[in-house]
DNA sequence: ATCCGACTTGGTCAATTGACATATTCGGGT
DNA sequence: ACCCGAATATGTCAATTGACCAAGTCGGAT
């Protein structure tokens, strides 16, 4: 029984609350269950934490922050673009649902979240976290393959994480593997004849499939 | 305070319960805020459930069955079938968030579920009846329009409930109904680029955006 | 009318939980 | 050595919650 600094005790207590949450669901996340979890007294809990809602709001950043690291595709450079786009969608969906138990877990913070009216801008940043990095790999995807995007890319890249957290959601009711990636693999294919070649002429206007609606940006409603 | 049914009294709490998780969570959804809610006494909770999780098991069943109605979509008979799958996403977009109140609540009583394995088939059985909505939906939207469709309909429907359930998830974090409708019109789009017309002649194999994948059906992986 | 069973009520109990108070122990700077 | 603050352990408390009991009250069938 070293002896610990209260940082460290902090992040160990993180990772254990993690772990309950993942095993038995936010619900049983007591702070006896987190501290039992770690090996510790659970008195310690105070002393690391001003408060139960002080772990949780820093577990979601914590958890949001890392998922956000994970979701920067690093795709290799592909010409085809329908190749490309499918392949930076199976790397996202892989690491989403790698650690199966980990996957529920996303959704119930998010509900957490979404009640406790001082944690509501948590699930705001997580959300734009999510467009933003979708935003820079459908641009980057374009960019390698020489294409352009013929409908807006903030539209896009709502439509994308759309698709990818719906999902998600439908795969935790049914573990239904294959049916998820061919969806996946369907809307690859509708990415793509959404991009048109990148000519040096090219630069009338873009027809394509442009919607009635205004050119909504990222947050158009507030 | 007349005397009243055990019967209406269980369909009276059922509905306080709702009322109670819409408005504070359900986390929050004790047996003593319910009965509250409803004007009774607490004791009255257990005259007419077994338990607390009874009376949640039955909550769930409810909830998905009258969601899975107002999902029936009674679209009107329109020619051209992007505009009739326009109209009908636009129909189901508007049951889901009808009363912004209760969207939060099937995400809650999902992971509810999930979490309870006695429950998870629940679960299952509300993405199932989804699916079967939706396979229903894209069949009689192409019979209207004259049209069929070139990409399995058991993987249209999974990407429509996708892109639905998805869509009603990002809109709980930021509230932006501009960008969602933009999202609807799109994937509409989208959707009507996978119909051919159905010509007489039209027996030899579908071509068009055929996936890798083998035909996955509605369940293909237990 | 009356009697039986369905309905109603107030009160209570054991278990759990978040929070804290108090006491003790360690370890390094001087 | 020593001493002060950081870290750790033990114990307890008030509040909440799900569950349930025992005693009532009412209405309709006979």
């Amino acid at each position: 029984m070293t002896r610990l600094a209260a940082a460290d005790r902090r992040a160990m207590l993180l990772d254990a609350a993690l772990r309950v949450i993942a095993r038995d669901g936010i619900a049983e996340a007591t702070t006896r269950a987190i501290t039992a979890e770690a090996g510790m007294p659970q008195s310690v809990f105070h002393y690391c934490f001003r408060s139960k809602d002080e772990l949780l709001r820093e577990l979601i950043t914590v958890t949001v922050a890392e998922l956000a690291d994970r979701a920067e595709l690093p795709t290799h450079p592909l010409p085809d673009i329908e190749q490309s786009v499918r392949a930076g969608l199976h790397a996202l969906w892989k690491a989403i649902i790698d650690p199966p138990d980990k996957q529920l877990v996303l959704y119930e913070i998010t509900t957490y979240a979404l009640r406790n009216p001082e944690l509501a801008d948590l699930a705001r940043q997580q959300y734009a976290g999510y467009l933003h990095a979708a935003n820079r790999s459908l641009t980057a995807w374009a960019e390698q393959a020489g294409v352009r995007w013929t409908v807006p890319v903030p539209i896009l890249a709502r439509l994308l994480v759309t698709v990818i957290d719906g999902l998600g959601l439908s795969w935790l009711t049914d573990h239904d593997s294959a049916a998820a990636l061919a969806v996946i693999d369907q809307f690859a294919a509708h990415l793509a004849t959404l991009a048109e070649p990148l000519t040096t002429s090219s630069l009338h206007a873009a027809p394509g499939h442009a919607t009635t609606s205004s050119g909504a940006v990222e947050r158009s409603a507030p």
